[in-house]
DNA sequence: ACATTTTTGTAGCGTATGCTACGTTTTTTA
DNA sequence: TAAAAAACGTAGCATACGCTACAAAAATGT
């Protein structure tokens, strides 16, 4: 057991608090203390099992994008579909009532991300290459290069109406 | 002279430089004492003229409003244009070697405005909703009903743009 | 049973933040 | 010219942040 098995499961644990913690409260009020009360622990226990906060965050922060991703893949029918499917069905799914906390996480990382600092210019710019194969994967094949269109039309529609009231 | 003059004068220099500052370095090390620099002064004179930092910053967010406003009415030869024409004109001009840093700036403050908090949302909303209307005014009359599908399609195009290599 | 390692609690350091107390200089007004 | 107001400098407060020192408890191995 290299990694330590408990250690390790303990590690999750605390990933997937801190995780809700951000989509929940934004990285505003996400000081280490805050987050170590919502995972139940105290702040010294985070830095036992992380060496930095920015460890944590980065692991919260990739968690969160996987769930990203996996909204958007179920959020299209299937496969060979037309651009306009695809960013009527993308859009629906991410201002969805469950989704929108985690959209609005979402851009605040872009935010973060525009002056180049990590984690999250790395988690920005993986996440929209990911979002972006995945809609050419559903994308009709003479469609396909459309993608990076599609997708840059999602962001932005998704951004408006999140806050134009 | 009610607000009195010299006063007067002297807020704008110190607003100006704050959205010179702000623009330059975005919103991670603008402290008081960082922006005061930048101005010439101390912060101490900040809190003289300015009854809070939001304060000040609300006005510099105004002045960057505006001239993103002017940017973009510059932009568009004129008006009878069609959706497309308008799109890749203001494109251009956003992404243009200038426009960068203002862009980056923009979208670290629809970041801070996706929790509500002030002054970032008053100044995101409304900068949407004027960029809708100078859109609109630009377009062709039977086409004024996609200024929004135009405004949305600009903001997602540029912030992909800024975050994919 | 003992020694060693792993896990946790308490307290606090150093720094940065927005902001203020207090005094001094400069300008304005009478 | 004297008094009042405006303009500014120095120093520091209170709070929050990421992180650490130190030691005690709990688990583990021999």
């Amino acid at each position: 057991m290299v990694p330590l098995e408990k250690t390790e499961k303990r590690r999750q644990e605390i990933i997937t608090a801190a995780a809700a913690h951000l989509v929940a409260h934004g990285f505003q009020n996400s000081g280490l203390r805050a987050i170590a009360q919502s995972a139940g622990i105290s702040d010294r226990m985070i830095m036992y099992y992380f060496d930095t906060k920015e460890d944590l965050v980065a692991a919260a922060l990739e968690m969160i994008g996987a769930n990203i991703a996996a909204g958007m893949d179920d959020a299209v029918p299937q496969g060979n579909a037309t651009p306009r499917q695809i960013l009527d069905a993308l859009q629906d799914a991410l201002l969805s009532e469950e989704a929108q906390a985690i959209m609005r996480l979402w851009f605040e990382i872009i935010g973060l991300a525009m002056r180049g600092q990590q984690p999250y210019e790395q988690t920005a710019a993986r996440l929209l290459q990911q979002s972006e194969e995945q809609i050419r994967a559903k994308l009709r094949a003479d469609q396909k290069h459309r993608a990076r269109e599609v997708l840059a039309t999602l962001e932005g529609r998704v951004m408006v109406e999140l806050l134009v009231e």
